[in-house]
DNA sequence: GTCAAAGTACACTCACTAGTGCAAGCCTTA
DNA sequence: TAAGGCTTGCACTAGTGAGTGTACTTTGAC
């Protein structure tokens, strides 16, 4: 219909200021209240390039959370190769790991606040969009973290029947509880107790998964 | 500096009929996109009324999302005495519980969507009322799972350094997970796919706490 | 039946927003 | 320097939504 997505138009530059823009309103005032005014305001742009480059604020809106989804999605996979690659010690690895990943929720808080903004619209998002989004996104991130753990069983460190699950479920013990307590970092959340939950939610993990008597034992 | 909250104002049926209709369309279209007029026409209720009962949107926004977290908590209350005050098999009984748990978001779909919408809002909801909502809510519910645990490991089933803690870990590797899925009910996960979440997620609980001999064992 | 409190219908203000049209200016490439 | 794509500023439409004022009707208690 457009072809707008497929023969890119206009100024690179133009689109990328945009696109941070968006990714910064949205994120801070959520879909509804972002004004298409103050995405061009804030991105230094005429309304009508918005418009130019963008068909719609919906199409604006999908495009921000997909490409969005992508960056931060390669962001989490340095970190945990950075972490996870070579194991020294199991627990303080995991441990530092988890806490670089909850960084990252400060490190791009644009991007965070914008994932509010898409679980809020969920409802309202087409299935499809939503979809890719998710594949994009949160799902990647469980889907990459399998193998590392995969792995890491392959050395005998962990016992892992369901490398999937057990991805999951250190997600959720350490980022989920504090992504949902902080909503996303909207809500602060002090030092001490975020290193208090990883350190809990990383040792509960082990004792799920972390093989009785590992390899350096006797 | 209304009064209205103190001494109340009006027929109490109608006043429910605004809070049903407010809860619904907040949660079904979310704070922004919720017209007052339409919460009017779903209370069948004069839009004037609704302005004679709650002095603001905002206001009534708030009334409706902290009314309903009492509802609910009573409901998640009931449902914890149903399965935890007497264990036969620790398993099965946390198992029953959690999908219990997880349908109560079936039951109160208003409310569940609500929840979404609350969350969204987070950061533009004056914190004293998104502290009071979060205790009385999502934290309430930690706070009365931590003393079933608590008993229960009292009987030598389960070995707890920190109630509230298991009380997190138990929540996180069930529900959480599934809300998390599903974004409170909004997209649909199939029946067989709960119950192995929730399976796999008590299982990994009762690694994580479960004592190591329990009594009844030789 | 009376009276007061509460609810209703409706018209209205005011602010704001998505999206468009157009003429003029800018920048880059040939 | 000439051309053509891109951007801009601005005015404009058309719709929507929060909140109010008012005159009138309903309801329920006594």
């Amino acid at each position: 219909m457009t072809g707008r997505q497929t023969e890119p138009y206009g100024r690179p530059d133009k689109r990328q200021a945009i696109m941070r823009a968006a990714r910064r309103v949205f994120g801070r005032d959520g879909y509804a209240r972002a004004g298409v005014d103050t995405i061009a305001a804030q991105a230094g742009v005429s309304k009508r390039t918005i418009y130019n480059h963008f068909t719609d604020k919906q199409h604006l809106f999908e495009t921000v959370a997909l490409e969005g989804a992508h960056e931060v999605t390669a962001a989490i996979a340095q970190i945990m190769d950075r972490h996870l690659h070579k194991i020294v010690d199991l627990e303080e690895d995991l441990i530092a790991f988890s806490l670089d990943r909850v960084a990252a929720v400060t490190a791009f808080p644009d991007h965070f606040a914008l994932v509010r903004t898409i679980e809020a619209e969920a409802a309202h998002i087409p299935p499809a969009i939503l979809r890719a989004w998710i594949d994009a996104g949160p799902q990647t991130g469980h889907l990459r973290l399998a193998p590392y753990l995969r792995r890491i069983a392959g050395q005998g460190l962990l016992e892992i029947d369901d490398a999937d699950r057990a991805a999951a479920h250190l997600t959720l013990l350490t980022i989920t509880d504090i992504n949902q307590q902080t909503f996303y970092g909207a809500v602060p959340l002090p030092e001490e107790k975020v290193r208090a939950i990883i350190t809990g939610g990383v040792r509960a993990f082990l004792r799920i998964y972390a093989t009785a008597s590992p390899p350096g034992s006797p």
